[in-house]
RNA sequence: GCUGCUGUAGCUCAGCUGGUAGAGCGCGUCCUUGGUAAGGACGAGGUCACGGGUUCAAGUCCCGUCAGCAGCUCCA
């Protein structure tokens, strides 16, 4: 006798073990008939599941409405695809199939190479084996007859997963659906009838287990929904996070540019993106200033023997430009990160302990080597500006300058309007010994940081394991518009450079004997270049009024108030703001949609009328036309937006097509 | 770096199975002098990324290089 608890607070009884089918059934034919999976203990299952045959279970039957449902469609979507692309193209090699956050995608080795041109036939595949609504039936094996199975398919990468991976199960598991069999834990949807709607959306290599030395397979992604109005409403917003794309924006609003004759990965910035760069520094510099802070500027090169006392060299020697040789013999390198010069900063005399904290801050362009395939846009550069510091304390004080570092970072992006972030603490993995510093130093800082977040309400997760050897640290992440995540802000302790090995600082404490401080690396916003490729993203292009390129436009209404619309666009640039003025023979409508699609956020429109009156019609880029007022009122409420650095609107969210979520369901 | 795709006017793109280049926007000139998202006419603008090859003939086919895109991988 197993008693069946369900949802809605009710219970059944069944004599036998009977499946989840039986249970959706008794409950009413309707259900039965809409069941896709269930829920059973917490645990999503298909409906051929049995229960056992005592006991109690919570069971909830899944139907399209619930959001896991989605999630196991989806997979067996996957299943179909990788089932069409064996219809179509012999010899295919299964790999993986998992489901992630906007879909699904499936690896393959196939002869074959995969190309947008196939996707006509491999969706008409699909569609004619979800036509064909065959179920997907599950078969439970033991081990070795799952191993001799997969061998007798030819399926060599699932051997080697039942061999290797699943080496700890007694027993696997296969799902049929007509001629296709496939390693798999499941669940599945009863029959291929439910998948209402799908995509083939692109195809990209992959590395067999993520694992560049092993073999390269092609991966082919893969959406699906219940219905097709769900899967047009998901392809749009894919469209519109595109248009946000600040690659795109970039090129659009005149913010920035790369040159494949400068370099790729190297950003020239354009006047007006360099307007915004600019703001944002001197808005750093302001505050940096406030924290107590010590700004320095330090070489774009160094000598080689710097970074071997550093430890970089020849560590990261791959990620750094080959160095520059002098006739005479001296070697340089482009300075990858600024941390060694401000190293020598400190080294420059002897320091006490009433020296510390010393924060020395630096807009410092650093240059690494990315793999060309790793470039994008303004979020993965060659050279990039850092809003660095680092800062030296001791031991003691590490707590409260940490503090100081997070406040500083959450201070900057609540100005930005940047909500959606989260942060991660990378601590040190207790069973690894490639740290630098005492266990009990790590222990002690991580939880003086863990601390810190809570009492600053950052949400944020520890990550045992992904702490750099020299100190842990807090990486602040955001995610851009297509579902990318970008680490922006970041603060980390350094127990590594200031050591004896390295460095060797030391300050003189108050007993008078020499101590070692412990560094911070700190830079709230990250690189400028991806920090400002996130806000275009975030802003969709529409920057708030004190960071707009170009803060107002005046407009004529025709060439009759040129005159006027000079005199207003001249006090306006006196009042300190960025303005230009639009005096072209177009008719009003025109110039104000040119203005509209600048995203120009104050535009001031000029006739006889307010030549007469002294005034301007302002339209606002959000709110539209709010009429005529005297000129010194528009200045005022511009003004005000401005040095509250108001946040009207922005875009944040993305269009789902992350890796998050991605489960591996074989 | 690897796999796949892409590279045509300032921008967005069309150009069929090879037969010496097109559109819209933008730009220039002129007409129009208008009150809140596109007035009209005319005109200029292209080593079809670069380098080889096949061919009577290459934007189109093949190879290489560079760059971009998607993904994998890595990030002090």
């Amino acid at each position: 006798m197993v008693s069946v608890n369900l949802p809605d607070g009710s219970s059944k009884e069944f004599a036998s073990a009977v499946s989840v089918r039986e249970v959706a059934a008794a409950i009413g034919p309707r259900l039965a008939q809409s069941a896709i999976a269930a829920v059973v203990d917490g645990r999503v299952v298909g409906l051929d599941t049995r229960l056992p045959g005592d006991g109690s279970v919570a069971v909830r039957i899944l139907t399209r409405k619930d959001s896991e449902a989605l999630a196991v469609m989806r997979h067996s979507a996957a299943h179909v695809m990788a089932r069409a692309v064996m219809r179509l193209f012999p010899g295919v090699q299964l790999a993986f199939g998992p489901t992630t956050e906007g879909g699904f995608y499936y690896d393959f080795a196939l002869e074959h190479p995969l190309s947008e041109s196939d996707f006509p036939a491999i969706e008409e595949e699909m569609r004619k084996i979800v036509a064909a609504d065959e179920p997907f039936e599950r078969i439970e094996s033991s081990r070795e007859d799952a191993r001799r199975v997969c061998a007798d398919l030819g399926q060599q990468f699932k051997v080697e997963h039942i061999e290797q991976g699943l080496a700890e199960y007694p027993t696997l598991s296969f799902y049929r659906q007509g001629e296709f069999l496939d390693l798999c834990r499941g669940p599945h949807i009863p029959s291929a009838g439910s998948i209402g709607a799908f995509k083939v959306l692109s195809v990209a290599g992959a590395y067999w287990k993520g694992d560049a030395s092993r073999e390269q397979l092609q991966r082919l992604y893969g959406t699906a929904f219940f219905t097709p109005q769900e899967l047009d409403s998901y392809l749009m917003k894919i469209e519109e996070a595109k248009k946000r794309d600040h690659r795109v924006l970039g090129k659009q609003l005149d913010l920035f540019t790369i040159s494949p004759t400068v370099g790729s990965g190297l950003i020239l910035w354009l006047p007006k993106g360099a307007t915004v760069r600019n703001l944002l520094e001197t808005f750093t510099r302001e505050e940096l200033v406030r924290r107590g802070y010590q700004t320095v500027y330090t070489p774009n090169i160094g000598k080689v023997d710097l970074y071997k006392t550093s430890g970089h060299y020849p560590y990261y020697a791959k990620d750094m430009f080959p160095s520059l040789v002098t006739t005479e013999g001296e070697e340089f390198i482009l300075k990858p990160m600024n941390c060694p010069h401000h190293v020598m900063i400190y080294k420059s005399r002897p320091r006490s302990y009433r020296d510390l904290p010393l924060r020395l801050a630096e807009f410092g362009t650093v240059y690494r080597y990315e793999k060309s395939g790793q470039l994008s846009g303004m979020t993965r550069v060659r050279g990039f500006t850092q809003d660095d510091a680092h800062l030296f304390c001791t031991d003691e004080q590490v707590a409260g300058e940490f503090r100081g570092c997070l406040e500083m970072t959450q201070f900057v992006l609540k100005c930005l309007g940047l909500e959606n972030y989260r942060v991660r603490l990378g601590f040190r993995d207790p069973a690894s010994d490639k740290y630098v510093g005492s266990a009990e130093q790590w222990e002690r800082a991580q939880q003086a940081i863990a601390d810190v977040c809570r009492t600053l309400g950052i949400e944020a997760s520890e990550e045992p394991g992904e702490a750099a050897f020299y100190g842990p640290k807090a990486d602040f992440v955001v995610t851009d518009c297509i579902g990318r995540e970008w680490q922006l802000g970041t603060v980390q302790l350094d127990y590594n450079l200031p050591s004896e090995s390295r460095f060797n600082l030391e300050y003189v404490g108050a007993d008078n004997r020499m101590h070692r401080p412990v560094m911070i690396h700190r830079a709230p916003l990250g690189s400028l270049e991806r920090f400002i490729g996130v806000l275009i993203e975030h802003f969709a292009g529409a920057f708030p009024l004190w960071l707009a390129p170009e803060q107002a436009r005046v407009i004529t209404v025709s060439e009759k108030s040129e005159e006027y619309g000079r005199q207003v666009e001249g006090q306006l640039r006196e009042a300190g703001f960025r303005v230009s003025g639009d005096y072209r023979p177009e008719k009003l409508g025109s110039k104000i949609r040119d203005g509209q699609l600048e995203l120009i956020p104050y535009m001031l429109v000029v006739g006889p009328r307010d030549a007469e009156s002294g005034t301007v019609s302002v339209r606002d880029r959000i709110d539209g036309d709010l009429g005529a007022m005297p000129l010194a009122a528009a200045l005022e409420r511009l003004g005000e937006e401005v040095r509250s650095r108001r946040v009207r609107r922005t875009f944040s969210g993305d269009a789902g097509l992350g890796e998050r979520g991605a489960k591996n369901e074989y």
